[in-house]
DNA sequence: CCTGTGATCGTCT
DNA sequence: GACGATCACAGGT
């Protein structure tokens, strides 16, 4: 079942937890999503927090449903899906099933958990970059569709100082196509 | 298993 | 001028 952009207009903490077990193809290239985070304007780890907005964070902003990407550390892109109103859901792992040999070209290995386990890497297997800030998530080149059931657990988030306690990443239980085990104290 | 470090640059102060 | 919602690799335990 295909997920519409109403899906997205809600509370960002009820949206993320049922992304998991998504499926999320952009180009026919992508898998099972298996691990997000959720961020919003009251939180201090979020680019939109305090509302302030951006030339970078505007998408942020923008309605619910669309595709948020920004570069991280000067050199990775991450791809979040934007809920409420200065709220998105930052795509963290997935497990490849569509377009392995595309992604491993892409990512230039042929290790399965190598290719999309973190949100940098997940973005340069599925080819995601700066273009494709603020395209709408129901229209190509993504294409979404709804979890089956899944086993998802909860966490602290990662690879970040600000907020670092709150417990808003979710995974799916038991997964290794996870960029690192719930629980775990290292941040990469 | 773990920790440390360099790469690299846009964004915000 | 400082700092990342990261990754790959090196080296020690």
């Amino acid at each position: 079942m295909k997920l519409r952009r109403s899906f997205f207009a809600r509370s960002v903490h009820d949206v993320a937890p049922e992304l998991v077990g998504a499926t999320l193809l952009v180009d026919g290239v992508g898998g099972r999503i298996v691990e997000v985070e959720a961020y919003h304007h009251e939180d201090p780890a979020a680019h939109s927090f305090g509302g302030r907005r951006t030339v970078r964070n505007a998408s942020m902003f923008g309605p619910p449903g669309h595709a948020y990407v920004y570069r991280s550390y000067g050199i990775h892109w991450c791809l979040n899906f934007v809920c409420e109103e200065g709220s998105a859901v930052l795509i963290r792992a997935l497990e490849p099933s569509h377009g392995l040999d595309t992604m491993a070209a892409r990512r230039g290995t042929d290790e399965p958990r190598l290719l999309a386990a973190g949100p940098g890497r997940l973005t340069q297997a599925l080819g995601i970059a700066g273009e494709h800030d603020g395209l709408p998530l129901d229209h190509p080149p993504f294409a979404l569709y709804a979890a089956g059931d899944a086993e998802v657990e909860v966490g602290p988030r990662i690879g970040i100082t600000k907020a670092a306690e709150l417990p808003w990443r979710y995974a799916e239980a038991g997964s290794r196509f996870v960029s690192r085990p719930l629980g775990s104290r290292r941040s990469s």
